[in-house]
DNA sequence: GCCGTTTTCGGCCCGACTGTTTTCAGTCG
């Protein structure tokens, strides 16, 4: 078994002994474990070879003796008869709101209750509100959680997000209680989609705020409203929650709720090997009898340097080792969007793209961008009109012509996205591809070859001597549709040994590779291009979620080649036509 | 179940909100 797999199934155990009502701690020991072997940056048969295991942090002889078992066996006894013992109708109702483990077990425990279908059937009978610390309401809840299930039960780009939550932190931002406001959560660590939104506000006056936020017209309804913490739900099926603090406690509800968890433990635990004690109301000594004893913060850079650490940027706090970079000041200056100096990987008419070259060309330039490349498909991809020989010939020389007419200052990088063919060649001739000024290769089918088939497919298009980039590395569409399987780390490292791109689509349904790789792949010494794969002008904003991506994965200007001025990336990209040439 | 050590077992983050209750348990973040 694989490390995700174990962690999987670790991650499962935890849930599986929560519905047990076991003893919490050993529950959050299990996550943790999980967690722990996720963010292994050693590879696992190096760590159990070498009988290293137990040196992670978070795993101890127990779950030490459970990952080998499940790394060699791929089962698990103890795994076997935990699932066995428990209904999966018990695990999925944890997805309804208002339920957890203890009142799933009273259900089942009381009613025999171990199914949603049964549990909705309970409820038109009338029977939840019968039970002891049940009633009408919760009933009810219940009710409306399984119909809101199908329909609200997802996640949401974080891309769709962002419609929704931009006008709310405007309009807060505008209401003159409001002294300071922010978007907090998942959507402010930039995660690829988010399960709701959160916003903090700080007001010494609350209830107009309050109202404000829950008259909102695109609201669907209001789950919950209190003196200063409220929940909407929108049309979408996207639900929003405000917290109203006090101004001097914005900065320390801000940091708390902008999380992650993982993050938050690891601060509490730091402030309190400081005597200190750490929550969203502020930062005082433990002993201290409230926070008006405790440290102010006026930013939230204050409390990372209250507790002698550099300040974390949103997006890093994942709880992966951010505190101890941090704690030595070695948090890097993460790329920012001005930093991009032109995109690859774009489509134009000629292929599936909606917008001529003229056209994107002078969008390129309203970017302001130095260059551009164009990419369309190869023959290969028939569906999406990918261009044969003849057709690329003919692109080249329009792009040569319009470069040298200097009608735009944006200067155009002629290229293709090649099909890597399943037999892992690529999609069109060597000598065409080695003159144009890249190649990205990218897989657009048999998306169901085993894993080592399509591992070995595309090291064998990365060896290729034309290939400057490889495309979306798993094909994934978040949301949608899992990617083709695929072995992250074999690809990384022929990606370095052969001088080749792996690129970051920035299209908010792919963010593909995912940000987890990025870290441990740039610090092998990995480049990557962050490409919008835009098929049309509007979609060139997609790199603010391939920056969000790449901020999220540690990556700097020095990781990105798109960050290289005009001068800069041609010699990059002549390098590697040349050096293979020799 | 992990950790740390005051080395053998106690601590592990905790408050708002809800719906139940009539002083609190469960869920959520």
């Amino acid at each position: 078994m694989t490390k995700r797999e174990i962690a999987d199934v670790l991650k499962e155990i935890a849930t599986l002994l929560e519905l047990k009502g076991e003893n919490p701690f050993k529950i959050r020991a299990y996550s943790n474990g999980a967690r722990a072997l996720e963010s292994l940056e050693e590879d696992l048969d190096v760590l159990i070879g070498e009988s290293r295991l137990s040196d992670v942090p978070g795993l101890g002889k127990a779950l030490v003796e459970k990952i080998e078992t499940l790394h060699e066996t791929g089962s698990l006894e103890f795994y076997d008869n935990l699932k066995e013992s428990i209904d999966d109708g018990l695990v999925s109702m944890l997805e309804i709101p208002g339920l957890g483990a203890k009142k799933i077990k009273t259900l089942h425990d009381s009613l025999e209750i171990s199914s949603i279908e049964e549990l909705q059937q309970a409820c038109e009978e009338g029977k939840i509100a019968e039970l002891k610390g049940f009633g009408k309401k919760s009933e009810d809840k219940i009710a409306e959680g399984i119909r809101n299930r199908e329909a609200y039960g997802k996640r949401h780009l974080w891309w769709e997000a962002r419609e929704v939550a931009q006008p709310i932190l405007d309009g807060l931002l505008a209401l003159p209680q409001v002294e300071m406001a922010s978007h907090a959560g998942s959507f402010r660590r930039k995660r690829e989609h988010v399960g709701d939104l959160d916003f903090i506000v700080g007001s010494t006056d609350p209830g107009p705020i309050m109202d404000w936020f829950v008259a909102q017209d695109q609201i669907k309804e209001t789950t919950a409203k209190g003196d200063t913490k409220a929940s909407v739900r929108f049309d979408s099926g996207l639900q929003a929650d405000l917290r109203v603090v006090p101004p001097k406690q914005f900065y320390f509800a801000l940091h708390h709720f902008t999380g992650s968890k993982d993050h938050n433990v690891e601060m509490r635990q730091r402030a309190l090997e400081r005597g200190l004690s750490l929550s969203e109301w502020g930062l005082k000594p433990v002993e201290a009898e409230s926070f008006e004893e405790g440290i102010s913060a006026q930013s939230e850079s204050d409390i990372f340097e209250a507790l002698d650490l550099s300040f974390v940027p949103p997006e890093l706090r994942e709880g992966r080792g951010e505190i101890d970079v941090a704690e030595n000041g070695l948090i890097p200056n993460l790329v920012e969007i001005e930093n991009i100096k032109g995109v690859f990987h774009n489509h134009t008419t000629a292929s599936d793209g909606r917008a001529t070259l003229a056209e994107m060309t002078a969008a390129a330039q309203d970017y302001g961008w130095e260059y551009w490349g164009v990419a369309d498909h190869s023959k290969a991809s028939f569906q999406a009109n990918g261009l044969d020989e003849g057709r690329l010939e003919a692109q080249i020389e329009s792009v040569k012509a319009l470069n040298e007419s200097r009608e735009f200052s944006t200067f155009v990088f002629s290229g293709v996205e090649c099909d890597i063919l399943p037999d892992g060649s690529l999609d069109l001739d060597q000598d065409l591809l080695m003159r144009l000024d890249y190649v990205v290769s990218s897989v657009h089918s048999s998306f169901s070859q085993p894993v080592d088939e399509m591992t070995a497919r595309l090291i064998k298009a990365i060896e290729h001597p034309a290939t400057t980039m490889l495309g979306h590395l798993t094909g994934r569409l978040l949301l949608k549709r899992d990617g083709y399987e695929v072995d992250a780390r074999k690809v990384i490292d022929a990606a370095i040994a052969n001088d080749v791109i792996i690129e970051l689509n920035a299209n908010p349904y792919r963010l593909d590779m995912d940000w987890r790789l990025w870290k441990s792949a740039a610090d092998k010494g990995l480049l990557t291009s962050i490409n919008p794969d835009a098929h049309a002008p509007e979609h060139f904003a997609f790199l603010e979620a391939g920056i969000n991506v790449a901020r999220k994965g540690w990556l700097t200007v020095e990781n990105v080649i798109n960050t290289l001025p005009l001068v800069g990336v041609k010699e990059a990209l002549a390098r590697k036509r040349s050096h293979l040439s020799e």
